[in-house]
DNA sequence: TTGAAAGCGCTAACAA
DNA sequence: TTGTTAGCGCTTTCAA
């Protein structure tokens, strides 16, 4: 009915409420310190005035911006292709949603322009915490992060990646565990894993986590790194079946898998013999060609999303927080759909 | 050396400086009405003190958020998996960079979430102006934006998608054409085109385009719509090449290419038999697998994103925009990899 | 060319 | 429980 145009602010709500703009303040603050009776009337006044805080005065005010900041660095492969940045996106996003703050993005050509980037945004206050992505060994927001201290971030992966800041990573340790042991029930003795590269941080990680896994159960292993191309991961995957000791399982880094863009099928039918199985970590796969079966080893990335959203919510709220762990990752056997093509190289 | 920690706002450097509030502002901002040896002796200071202005505040006075809105679908396939979306996003981003813009991104379970966003922005001045992806036919954003007027949106989609507001769009038409001249070059006369789904508002843009390129080439054309998945392309080629009219050559839209997963190379192993012509457009291929030959029919989606950017932060100052056209569609042949294997379904 | 001061819209401390 | 008022940090008008 009443739809006002120009800017309303709390002034024309306490006025045609007639009440004073910090009772207005207090009650669509849900603050206390204004009866029901005023709250209510409040409401519902500001809701026929069609009423929203003016982000900028509000943040000013309250020294707070209600973002968190995202940095994307410019290749956007990372973002893009690998499927469980987006995944993950997705339920950080809803989780802010519902908390009502947003997302700020910004774009770096260069770790200097990210570094920038983040005093940028400590000293202006234009978000209130940020997430980091893609650690890498000896990371400089790392460092700049600890050293500057003001301004909560949680990164996400190991720990040990990021020793003084706030994390939250998935237990590689117990999913290295679980995954050669899956293999090993089914015969397995000599298991290899083609890596990501090498400075990624948590193909790194994961080096550490499959070769105790593999030394406590007794299993042959070895890994090698590759870049994110298709050509790369063939080159790795003949690379391990030509050797001395060929391996009879593969296991596949998920980001390998996604950002090459190989699949079981593409596998089966254009580079890996038809015995192999074939095991990548978070959203990928584990083959068992001779059989129908798909064994998933999955992350539930939009869960760790939300999760990291929560983290920073508190992180924001001045909460000190460590090393927390995803849930577990799930192994999932499931029959094939049976589209892989029988065709062989 | 003087590292100083606690906010330093303007009136800390005024007062180091020697001078007035006022004179700070207008010797950071670059605007005259200051001596060049204040501003100097300002800049100076400022950069000692390691001042930054505050954003809130600076918003607050200006009425301008140096932002632009961002609404995430809550599927991400359509961010993740289209590879253009990140390519523009590339572009859109580094040139807000470029001008101290931000993008502020948030994610819509669904589209009416998405216009309570908007209705959100409006209103809150979170935004100076929004960029509207993945327009649909009748878009009930495009209504609602029109409606309310208030807030600049470039929609990046064919005009007639939007008719009232600014848009950003490749030309079809032409594109359209010279990819039908294309192929008729090589002898084809019976060309089929297989479409995006067909509540996206380009797929159906395309459509008529084709049309009538088709017609006025006077060569047989048809198209099917399918979903994005590689089942659903398979079908839709398997469902061409059965039909009684065979074509001769195949048109994939590069949507459908990209969130399909298929490729050239599984096109000719998978499905498609090799004496079968594939162009895809925007990002991806034309094959002639007869020859050696790979042409593609591309998009520059980079450049497309910076000139969004361009365009935004001209509605923000003001002014009017219509229809914008994109650089033309290039046409580039090359030699083929050779990596495409010789099997055959 | 300068400086003082009045906003911008909201929050929160303080008085009433 | 209310209303008044002083900030938040910056921009910009208006006098000096």
């Amino acid at each position: 009915m009443t739809i006002q145009h120009d800017k309303v602010t709390i002034f024309d709500v306490a006025k045609t409420a007639g009440v004073s703009s910090s009772a207005v303040s207090y009650a669509l603050n849900g603050k206390s310190g204004v009866s029901e009776v005023t709250r209510a009337k409040v409401l519902k006044v500001a809701q026929e005035l069609g009423w929203k805080p003016n982000r900028a005065a509000q943040s000013l005010a309250q020294a707070k911006s209600r973002r968190v900041g995202l940095i994307m660095n410019r290749d956007p492969n990372l973002f893009s292709v690998e499927p469980s940045m987006m995944g993950m996106l997705s339920g950080f996003g809803s989780e802010l949603e519902r908390n009502d703050y947003s997302m700020l993005l910004r774009l770096a050509g260069s770790s200097t322009e990210e570094l920038s980037i983040i005093r940028d945004w400590t000293a202006t206050g234009n978000v209130d915490a940020l997430l980091l992505l893609h650690l890498e060994i000896d990371d400089p927001r790392v460092d700049l992060l600890t050293k500057l201290s003001t301004m909560p971030a949680l990164a996400i992966g190991d720990p040990t990646l990021a020793p003084e800041l706030p994390t939250l990573h998935s237990d590689m340790w117990s999913a290295a565990e679980r995954a050669i042991s899956h293999l090993r029930r089914y015969g397995h003795r000599k298991i290899a894993r083609v890596a990501g590269p090498e400075e990624i941080g948590q193909s790194h990680v994961r080096n550490t986590a499959f070769l105790q896994a593999a030394g406590q159960q007794g299993v042959q292993y070895q890994f090698v790194h590759t870049d994110y191309t298709a050509d790369g991961a063939v080159e790795a995957t003949r690379a391990l079946l030509n050797a001395e000791e060929k391996p009879t399982a593969i296991i596949y880094d998920n980001d390998v898998m996604a950002m090459s863009g190989l699949s079981c099928a593409q596998q089966d039918g254009v580079v890996v013999p038809r015995d192999l199985s074939i095991m990548a970590m978070e959203d990928s796969f584990v083959c068992h060609i001779m059989s129908p079966h798909i064994t998933a080893m999955s992350r539930n990335v939009t869960e760790a999303g939300r999760m990291a959203a929560n983290i920073m919510l508190r992180l924001v709220e001045g909460e000190h927080i460590g090393a927390v762990s995803e849930p577990p990752y799930e192994l999932i056997e499931r029959e094939s759909t049976g589209t892989v093509p029988s065709t062989n190289a």
